[in-house]
DNA sequence: TAGTATGTATTACAACCGTAATCAATAAAT
DNA sequence: ATTTATTGATTACGGTTGTAATACATACTA
């Protein structure tokens, strides 16, 4: 099993870029969070070099420039946060954790469908 | 509105203990987490130390000892964490936030009843 | 009253983080 | 061929974190 690198807050933002869409180059990235975020460009390339150094991205070479692309999933990245936001925060109880993110958030009915459809399936599943 | 101090991981832990019971001195707090975590007592008393620069713990002094206590809502800090993890990893997304907690994690059939409920309300309240 | 134990305060130290600036290599331009 | 511009690599620097060790004050003991 490979090892998850432990991605930063603001690594968090450039692997987000990649995740959406990669290979890409510092420029393309640069660019890209441009709108969202207030950053130096060098702090992106700092924040593309640290992550390679953790082998969360990896670059193949085109002439002078580098693509840079993900080397671990969103999705195991994603697991790992809510897992240690799970039990740091809630001890590993789930159903309060739920309850209060579906207590402070809104959402459109269609959303509350789908989630309660979730929950059907896992009521039937058991 | 008061500001809420950002509080890591070690210390985390450090607080659940007197959100679940205070005002307790160091050596309480020493005591419930050595079945828990292996941390040396001087770890401990550095991160009381950190909380209370922090204002995240006051303290009553009682002779020589000092009594802990927290000077913000386990509830509050949760709600920061959530609201983190929400717009760090799901750029505030929360169905799909759910919908990941619910397939990885397991829940009983009472606790899903539970959310069912929540999720009835929400969509009947809009 | 002098030493010991106990509890808090200060200091330590390396790794990681946010946020860059500077250096070096190389491709492009003159 | 030398200068310039571009891009990645190295270095910077103060703050936070994990993980303690050491120093200091004081209550208790001999």
């Amino acid at each position: 099993m490979k090892e998850l690198p432990k991605i930063s807050e603001a690594e968090w933002q450039v692997m987000k870029v990649l995740w959406d869409k990669s290979p890409l180059t510092a420029n393309d990235i640069v660019e890209k969070l441009a709108n969202e975020i207030d950053w130096n460009p060098r702090t992106i390339k700092t924040l593309l070099n640290r992550l390679m150094n953790k082998n969360a991205l990896g670059v193949q070479q085109e002439g002078r420039v580098y693509y840079y692309y993900p080397l671990v999933s969103r999705e195991e990245c994603a697991r790992y946060e809510r897992e240690n936001l799970l039990q740091r925060v809630y001890s590993g109880a789930l159903q309060p954790l739920l309850a209060a993110f579906l207590q402070d958030q809104k959402l459109s009915k269609q959303e509350i469908d789908e989630l309660k459809q979730i929950l059907e399936n896992k009521g039937k599943l058991k």
